[in-house]
DNA sequence: CTGAAAGCGCTTACAG
DNA sequence: CTGAAAGCGCTTACAG
């Protein structure tokens, strides 16, 4: 069998391949695609003949084919700025985009920040070249989530979607235990002013940090401690002075993420009061800022590559028809020196 | 003509949009693709029967007849911390993404920050999914460059690479002028020793900015004045203390860019400074960090969005088949208090 | 200006 | 275990 070797520039195709092996098309596919029914010779051959022309699978080929494009969305629902700003987006971001590597999934970033990006990106998604979307985003416009719902495409939400959004699937870590653990972690260390640095009102999941907190402190609870923050290092310090103001009797504070504790540190730290001596903080998240300060943070740990993996692993079984389901992950404590 | 409606559940083809416009595929495609020959009456029915159907082409049919993917890498040479760390990326990537659909190409990240993401990008690419490559790295790890230009695919690469890459295409700010520029301002300003915080000195580009300062200094420059950072705000300051502590005589620092010039500003402060009383501090990029602090900085602009704009321009020359190009942009000083 | 036809590079029943 | 064939959904010469 004498094959025409591929004209130069032109990139090897599968028929190059089965030509170089001396076998046909189809075999050539059942023994790139790991099928059975192909005999060991054949096996050999073609995985020389693949070395041989440099042949690499055409994805459009394929997606057209197979209908299925083999890659992922991750799509952003923030500000770009925002989300570089929280540490725990790109553990977020690597840890999905692992987790889908694992599962021979490519990750597509999709920017959906502002009305245009969003626009954009739906119609990306449109054009079928993704076969689903992790979906991350901390504040509340979630119009999104809806057009996806709307368009059928598979979507998994990372966090706590608003109640009652149970047609997307979500993966999400326990945060009202969370700050209940926390909460009940400053109370065992004799602490009896427990104020709260919260999400911003506005937050995905109906701030269940804020109500953990509240229900573990039960009756005792007072409003007036709680100071809503945006999750940033600046606003944690902010909302620190203003309590340490109002009320200069407390002896601890619970941020919601550890980017405001490390911030209510130094305030407090700013004002001359020692942590956790005169005022303990704990933090949520166990992200690299809780212990790039000194005291280093007592914080609730996220399970992140436990949470990206099951994203993955739900989103592909919406992708395989299976229907939306939910997961909520526990947290747990990592004692440091600021408790 | 009767037209079966499509089957429930299957994405409209382009097939179902002819029979609904009455018209035949060939002639839908031609209107969809903005083409000539297509009669007004056509391309009103064309474009009514797209909006009934809601029908979206399938990128994978379009990609495999065109040879064109219609989306470009946004390839990241560097580790995520370190990128979201650097305000000037979140700029880069939103001015990337706007550019590039602007011209009708949609964007994907792509992760190349450890040997293994390198592996999967390069895989990815490899497929053919994209059609071009804008690379960011700011370190000096270019390996990845010579395997795209193996592999034959487009690319341009953000910043200088090192000289005698000349096979890449690239965009950059001038940094050795810039540099030049920001020195003679301090001049002007009647400072005379003049010492800098330097980039890695592994930094791409063979460290243009610490050239430039040298230059302008001329043969009164003195080496010991200059201490190298890693573009961190902390390694600013730690510079900065060193700076202060071996060279107590210093009246002027130049950071190689916004975010040491800011962390340089703390610790002077730190130490009772006053900037610029005591002590100037000229930055780099113009970035957010310029006027997040007080004294705002004085800095040099990196025209960013003209920086993103070429390199969608050049690139898609490239995919057209021209040889790549390099372009320096000028940077522009702004003066604010710091100086 | 329009339609019929070929073909992009794959995968997958189907028949052997 | 293997090959021949159909077909995924488009675009684009080609003939009219």
């Amino acid at each position: 069998m004498t094959s025409s070797p591929p004209a130069p520039g032109r990139r090897p195709t599968i028929d190059d391949v089965a030509a170089e092996a001396g076998v046909s098309r189809g075999t050539v596919s059942r023994a790139l695609n790991g099928n059975h029914w192909v005999s060991p010779d054949a096996q050999r051959a073609v995985e020389a003949a693949v070395k041989k022309t440099g042949y690499r699978v055409n994805a459009y080929a394929r997606g057209l084919r197979r209908r299925r494009a083999g890659s992922v969305a991750f799509l952003l629902g923030e500000d770009l700025d925002q989300m570089f700003a929280d540490p725990n987006f790109a553990t977020l971001m690597r840890g999905a985009s692992e987790s889908l590597a694992a599962s021979g999934l490519s990750m597509v970033l999709l920017l959906a920040g502002s009305a245009e990006e969003q626009a954009r990106a739906l119609d990306f998604i449109g054009t079928g070249q993704i076969d689903g979307v992790m979906f991350v985003s901390w504040h509340h416009d979630l119009s999104v989530l809806a057009d996806l719902n709307r368009a059928g495409v598979p979507t998994i939400f990372c966090g706590t979607p608003e109640a009652g959004t149970s047609t997307t699937g979500y993966v999400s870590a326990d945060d009202f235990d969370g700050s209940v653990q926390m909460v009940q972690h400053l109370l065992s260390r004799g602490r009896t002013r427990i104020a709260m640095i919260a999400p911003p009102s506005d937050a995905v999941g109906g701030n269940l940090r804020l109500e953990g907190y509240l229900k573990a402190l039960g009756p005792g609870a007072d409003e007036s401690l709680v100071v809503h923050g945006d999750y940033s290092r600046e606003s944690g310090r902010r909302a620190m002075l203003e309590l340490l103001s109002a009320h200069p009797e407390i002896d601890a504070v619970f941020a919601a993420n550890d980017l405001m504790a490390a911030g209510a540190i130094e305030a407090a730290q700013s004002l001359g009061k020692e942590v956790p001596r005169d005022i303990a903080v704990g933090g949520f998240d166990d992200s690299a800022a809780a212990v790039s300060i000194t005291p280093a943070i007592t914080t609730m740990r996220q399970p992140f590559r436990r949470i990206t993996n099951e994203m993955t692993r739900l989103l592909l079984q919406q992708i395989d028809g299976e229907p939306p389901a939910h997961m909520t992950l526990r947290t747990e404590l990592v004692v440091r020196e600021s408790t």
